[in-house]
DNA sequence: TCTACTTTGACTAATGTTGACTATTATTAT
DNA sequence: ATAATAATAGTCAACATTAGTCAAAGTAGA
């Protein structure tokens, strides 16, 4: 019996649109209006039920012409391999392990050679720079973060 | 579905010619005129559209016979372009101007489109989710630039 | 009752549009 | 030549139009 609550019904009916394309494009306000709701409540529905955990990516932008759009992603095969490394990595990383694990991810053919390289010569010590250590390994680890979960789909 | 602003469509309009010549001369009260909006708008336009991030040079002239000339250029092949690519990055960069000269890049075939978006995640607002919005768009800065000299050297 | 989830709205941030005023260059009149 | 005028483009700040954040208040299920 799931599905009583608004934001249930909001998460359905965009899920009935995202099942025929791949992506949806929705102004804010006028959804908030179809379903009476808050603007933020969007907001809301998005956040919880739109994660890229769930194969779901989300673009904005504000203004006049604003959009909020909503593309339906492949998950890959090796997200458990990810979710691990993302643990691992915790909130701090230094420059061997990262390098470690762009190495492994080379071997295990998630990137290829020049990807790995690149992604090294953008977390490099030399390239960041931060005169403070722990901030240095806490972005580090940020960074590596947000292209493991990158790597979760196609 | 992109697109619903007067200024993307001016933008995509100016695109479409220089996908055909290296470069495009306008009158600004003719395009202002054509798009019926006012003169400034193009200022706008090509101050947010048309920027070194997004590979493009802009020459100007005033008085009678003045015009706007924007010229396609690559970022890495001439020296004098990724110096002021780097000049104007400086120590700050915001993620939509990261996210122009990553696409800048794919389209100077220096990036594959892979590649181009793992690095978009690598830098993005929500990966170093950093509190500091200062702090944040310094590490964005070194970052590209440590990109940039890995991809120049290569 | 307790807890996690949902709903709401005030405040913030980003982006786009407009027009008054300024700056520069070319042309015309003296 | 020089000065006045016309014909351009540039700047900036006010206003408009979107979406995002956050925390307080409400609700429903164990």
């Amino acid at each position: 019996m799931q599905g009583q609550n608004i934001s249930d019904i909001i998460e359905r009916y965009l899920k009935e649109i995202l099942a025929d394309s791949e992506e949806i494009e929705i102004r804010r306000s006028e959804i908030a209006d179809q379903f009476d709701v808050v603007p933020s409540q969007i907001n809301y529905v998005i956040k919880t039920r739109f994660t890229i955990q769930n194969g779901y990516l989300v673009e904005s932008k504000r203004g006049g012409g604003g959009y909020i759009r909503i593309e339906k992603v492949k998950l890959l095969d090796d997200i458990d391999v990810l979710d691990s490394l993302i643990r691992v990595i915790g909130d701090s990383l230094s420059e061997r392990d990262a390098i470690s694990i762009l190495g492994s991810l080379y071997e295990d053919a998630v990137l290829s050679k020049r990807e790995a390289s690149i992604l090294a010569s953008a977390i490099a010590k030399s390239s960041l720079n931060l005169s403070d250590r722990n901030l240095e390994e806490q972005v580090r680890a940020k960074i590596m973060v947000g292209i493991l979960n990158h790597l979760r789909y196609e």
